[in-house]
Parts: structure tokens; C-alpha cells; sequence
DNA sequence: GCTTTATTTCACCAATCAGTTAATTAACAA
DNA sequence: TTGTTAATTAACTGATTGGTGAAATAAAGC
């Protein structure tokens, strides 16, 4: 995963660090904080690493106060891969709209009139 | 990678799938269409599994007219992934707001109290 | 100094990933 | 039937991922 772009969808692909980023939307939070929530299923080290992933695509940066780590987001990477998205998403919405016309004329077409 | 919305991410983090689904927002493409570029750096097995992980995904669809395989995009859950995307970035933004506003207030020298 | 709390690092493991070459299937063309 | 083109499957490999428990580090607190 070299590129800033992966590292960032790299990070969002697993529902434990999507969880934690929601949770960091809500503000600051240390890592037995945000390890909590899971500390049923996991432990703490794995949290360190998913940390670390955030981190290394540059999702959360991590403070130092006492022996705490006080995380927080950051939304730049996001927005890139938002960004990236956004992109292309007028060809797709141009392909969504050519599937609905075309299952639209193929059950009825009666409401808004598009070419049968 | 169970869930729809890590499959998409893990997905989109590979600069080769990432590639192949721009090609495709131009227009349908069958594989060897598709492998043409990248023939060079990988060979077209290696394509067949890019285009199976983004079909498990659901971002593409692919048809069959006689040995061709026509693949085309679906937008559907690119769309689930930014929608997940924005339901955050309002407090992203607020966050980057609360900063803005806090570092102005510090230069300005409001000396505004913090109590218990 | 010793103890507690917060967090990380280490060494390991199983599973998945991204690629390979070689063989195979599918559809067509002669 | 034989051959050609398009694409997939199979079997294998090395690297990465996501987890573990145990030990190490860091900063207080007593």
C-alpha cells in the first residue's frame, strides 16, 4: 500500500477502525478510551495497531498528555479520498440514470416520460 | 472483509482497481480491454482477480457476449461509501471550525475562563 | 524507591492478498 | 475437426494483516 490513497481506503476497510473514527467524530478520546467498546472482542494491543493504521494514513494524529494519548481526526486524507470519488461520480450517476430509464421502460415508463 | 461497506473500501485501496474502475467510468470495457495498460507491469491473471474483488464489491457487473466479458461499473456502493464518508465529514468540519476558532480566540487574547 | 495506570513493543501464528506460470474452459472460425 | 482468441481456474509463493499473550516503557502517585 504505497500511495497516500490506499493507505487511507486501506484504513476504512475494517469496521473496528471505521468505529473508532465515528467514535473520534464525537471528539478527543485516549486509546483505552476508544478501546472500550471492544475490549470484549479484542485486545488492547490489537487497538494499538489499528491506531497505528490510522495513524500511518494520517486519519488520527495522537498527543501526548501524561501517560495518556489523547487521538484526534483528521479529516485532510478523507477528503482526498472523497475528492477521488467525486471524481467519477458523474459517470456514475450517468450509468445509474441509464439502468433506471432503462428498467423504468421496461416495467411500465408511465410517469416520467422517457423514450420507450 | 465481511460487511458490503469494508469490501468496497478494501476494494478501492489497490491503485490498480482503482485504475480499472476510472477506465470503466468511461464506458463499458471488456477484460482484455482492461488489462491492455497494465499488461506490462502484471499479467492477465492478475486482472481476472482485480476484477473479481471488485465484483464482489459490487462496483462492477460483468456481462457475457460470446468470449468477451463486457464489465461495466455500479455506482451503488461507491455511493454507500461516501455516504458513510459525509455522514462524518459535517463533524470533521466542525472540528477543523472548533480549531479555527480556538486559535483565534488564543491570538486575540480573549481570556475566556475554563470552569469546573 | 515501589506501585499503579496507560500504552507500546515483541515474538509469534493463522488467514488473506497479490502475484506467478501452466493448464483449462468457452466461443467462434476455417 | 483443428486452431485461435478471450478469459478463467489451479497450484503455488512471498508479503501483509489482524490477532494473541507476555514483557517493556512512560509518567504519575504514594
Amino acid at each position: 500500500m504505497r500511495d497516500p490513497l490506499s493507505r487511507t481506503f486501506a484504513a476504512l476497510a475494517d469496521p473496528t477502525r471505521r468505529a473508532i473514527l465515528a467514535r473520534l467524530s464525537e471528539g478527543e478520546a485516549n486509546v483505552s478510551d476508544l478501546a472500550e467498546p471492544f475490549l470484549r472482542d479484542m485486545s488492547l494491543p490489537a487497538i494499538t495497531k489499528h491506531l497505528k493504521v490510522l495513524e500511518n494514513a494520517g486519519l488520527i494524529t495522537k498527543g501526548r498528555k501524561a501517560q495518556w494519548r489523547p487521538c484526534q481526526l483528521n479529516g485532510e486524507p478523507l477528503r482526498a479520498a472523497v475528492d477521488w470519488m467525486e471524481q467519477y461520480r458523474v459517470a456514475w450517476e450517468d450509468q445509474l440514470d441509464r439502468l433506471g430509464a432503462y428498467l423504468k421502460s421496461k416495467s411500465k415508463g408511465a410517469d416520467h416520460g422517457h423514450e420507450t
